[in-house]
DNA sequence: AGATTTACATACATGTCTGTATGTAAATTC
DNA sequence: GAATTTACATACAGACATGTATGTAAATCT
C-alpha cells in the first residue's frame, strides 16, 4: 500500500484509538491483542506499532482522548456548593450523554488490570484523582470561609468524602444495567450529599 | 506421585487458592497462567484443573474464601447510626489488619478484567453490593423513624450515598500507598458521612 | 526532480497459554 | 483384599500474542 498523507496517518491514529477504546471495552484491556485492534480498525498491527509504542502506551492515548470528566471552573455560577453540585451533575450528565467517554471509563474502571506496564496508567488516574480531591476541597474551604458550610464539617475531610463518593458512584454507575432507571436517585444522592453539608443558616434557596 | 489423603487434597486445594491470590495480585487475574499459580503452590496444573474448572472457577474461589467485608448485624450497639458507623469503620479495620482480605478486594478492584467469563464474577459482586444498600438502607430506615435522621434526608437516597461513598473509599484506600498515612482522614471521613445525616436535635455525644 | 522520510504491510522468530487426554499409585469402598 | 475412585502429574495439540525486522510506494523535503 502506498504512503498516506500526514492527514490521513492523523485519521489512522484517530481510527486505531476509537477502536481499541471499543475492543478494549469489548473484551478487556489485557486479553486484547494488538491484532484484535488492528482489524477492527481496518489496519494490521504494523499500523498500531507504528503509531504507539506497545498497548499500555495505546491505553494511555484513550485515556488522554477522552480526558478529565469533571470541570469544575467552568461557566457555572453561584455559591461554591452549587458550584461543587453543579459541577458533580454535569460529570454525570457528560457520561449519560458521550458514550465514548462512558466506554473509556468503563474501561478504566472496569475492565483493566492495573498492573506491570499499566501501574504507570494507574498512577496517571490517581493524579488526576488528586487533583479532583485538591479542587473539591477547595471548594469546601471556599465555602468554609463564606460560612456556608456546616461548622462542624472540616474542609479537607468533606474533600476526601466527595472524592470517595464520586469515586464510588462513577464505579457503580458504569456498571449498572438500566442506568436510565437509576438516573433520579443518583441525582439525587448528589444533591443530597452536597445539601447534608450545608450550613443550617435562615431561609435558603435548594432549587 | 502417590495419590493423597482428603484432608491433604483439601489442603492442596486452599494452597491453590492462597497461592492464586498473592500471584493474581501480583501480575493480575487474566495476566496470570495458570502454571504461575500451580507452581506458587507447589503443584502441576493437572492439580488446578482438578480442583477447579478455569481461572474464573478459581479466582471465585478465591472470593468466596474471603466473604463479605461488612457485617452490620453483628455485635456492635447503639442507634441505627453508630451501629452504621462502626460497622464501616470495623471494615476499615478488617482490611488494615487482614493482609488476606486486602489482597482479595486489591484483585477484585484493581487487578481484573470484567469481561467474557468473568462478567459472572461480576455480578456476583454486584449482588453483595446490593446486599450492602439493602442493609445500609435499612438502617436508614429505622433511623429515620426514630427520628435521628435529618428530616430531608430520604433513607434509600442515603442508602446509595453510603454505597457509593464505601465503594469509592475501598477503591481508592486500596490503591494508597502510605496507608497507614491517611487513616486518620479516612475514619474522620467515614465518621462525618454518618454525621451530617443525623438529625439535629437536643445535645447528643458525637463520640 | 532527486533524495529522503514516512506510513504503513508483511514476514519472521519465539514464547506462552489453554484444555484435554492419559497415566498411575495409593486411598477408599464394599 | 479386590474393585473402584481419587488426586494428582505428565504429555499432547492447537492456538495465539508479542516485538522486531524488512519491504515499499508514495509524501514530503530541498
Amino acid at each position: 500500500m502506498a504512503r498516506k498523507t500526514k492527514a490521513e496517518a492523523e485519521q489512522t491514529r484517530h481510527r486505531i484509538i476509537e477502536c481499541a477504546r471499543m475492543v478494549f471495552n469489548r473484551s478487556g484491556v489485557n486479553n486484547t491483542s494488538l491484532e484484535e485492534v488492528a482489524h477492527a480498525a481496518n489496519v494490521t498491527r504494523g499500523a498500531v506499532y507504528w503509531h504507539f509504542k506497545n498497548k499500555a502506551d495505546l491505553f494511555q492515548a484513550v485515556r488522554a482522548q477522552t480526558g478529565r470528566l469533571l470541570k469544575l471552573n467552568s461557566s457555572s455560577t453561584g455559591d461554591a456548593l452549587q458550584r461543587l453540585q453543579s459541577g458533580l451533575l454535569n460529570a454525570l450528565h457528560r457520561l449519560e450523554s458521550d458514550a465514548e467517554a462512558r466506554a473509556t471509563f468503563e474501561v478504566m474502571l472496569w475492565k483493566c488490570e492495573y498492573v506491570g506496564e499499566f501501574t504507570a496508567v494507574r498512577n496517571d488516574l490517581m493524579k488526576s484523582g488528586q487533583d479532583f480531591l485538591d479542587e473539591v476541597t477547595a471548594l469546601y474551604s471556599e465555602a468554609h470561609k463564606n460560612k456556608i458550610l456546616r461548622p462542624d464539617v472540616v474542609p479537607e475531610i468533606a474533600g476526601l468524602e466527595t472524592f470517595f463518593f464520586f469515586t464510588g458512584l462513577l464505579k457503580i454507575w458504569l456498571t449498572t444495567d438500566n442506568r436510565s432507571a437509576i438516573h433520579r436517585q443518583t441525582v439525587a444522592a448528589i444533591e443530597s450529599h452536597i445539601a447534608t453539608k450545608r450550613a443550617e443558616s435562615i431561609h435558603k434557596k435548594t432549587h
